[in-house]
DNA sequence: TAGACAAATGCAAATATATAAATATATTAT
DNA sequence: ATAATATATTTATATATTTGCATTTGTCTA
């Protein structure tokens, strides 16, 4: 199956899952994520010095666009990246951006 | 340099490229321009069935926020991809939707 | 069960985006 | 110069997004 056939509700699929990650703060929260790593809604707020509840909206929208996953343990939820290979999306744009 | 090195502006530059490409219409405008190929507004334009004006606004997006070059040629402007591996972007995405 | 900590939600104001219709500009051919 | 074709821009309306504050819900511990 090629892109080209994609429907259009794949293409929207697919463009929601960019739209989701298509902003500052999130592209960074993705890029904590690399390699599997799993952090807590805390953790990332602390790391990108962002209010705890604009945090728990982005990883909101991240999760809701099936971007990543969460686990709750205790009184922490750990968020971590649905599929690995998202992590080229990131790498791709930045490389981009970069260079 | 690792994408966690990024700077803030850095971040806003990756994210307009991917708000710029997170649009179905978009999406689709990109798959068509694979493998280096050039192809003019009208083309997409009937390619996609939408409307001109609105074909070129998308085509315009995508050139300001770097996704795409222009080469104008007599009465036709053609639209290729600025960095080849940004098709990988859209088939990552892809794959993530179809299966 | 009360208190503390972690995360999620509802809300509102500011800002950004999408679409199409109408119009304007650019290029070529007659 | 004029007409025809290809693109681009302007404009207006509708819709969506971002952010932080205040509040609420969930979980653990004393």
């Amino acid at each position: 199956m090629h892109i080209k056939d994609l429907t259009i509700e794949q293409l929207e699929e697919a463009a929601n899952m960019l739209k989701a990650i298509a902003h500052p703060m999130r592209i960074a929260i993705l890029s904590y994520l690399e390699d599997g790593k799993k952090l807590t809604v805390t953790e990332i707020h602390e790391l990108l010095k962002i209010e705890q509840s604009t945090t728990s909206h982005h990883l909101g929208i991240l999760k809701d666009k099936g971007v990543l996953c969460s686990k709750r343990e205790g009184k922490n939820t750990y968020y971590f990246l649905k599929h690995a290979n998202l992590s080229n999306i990131v790498n791709c744009v930045s490389k981009c951006t970069m260079g």
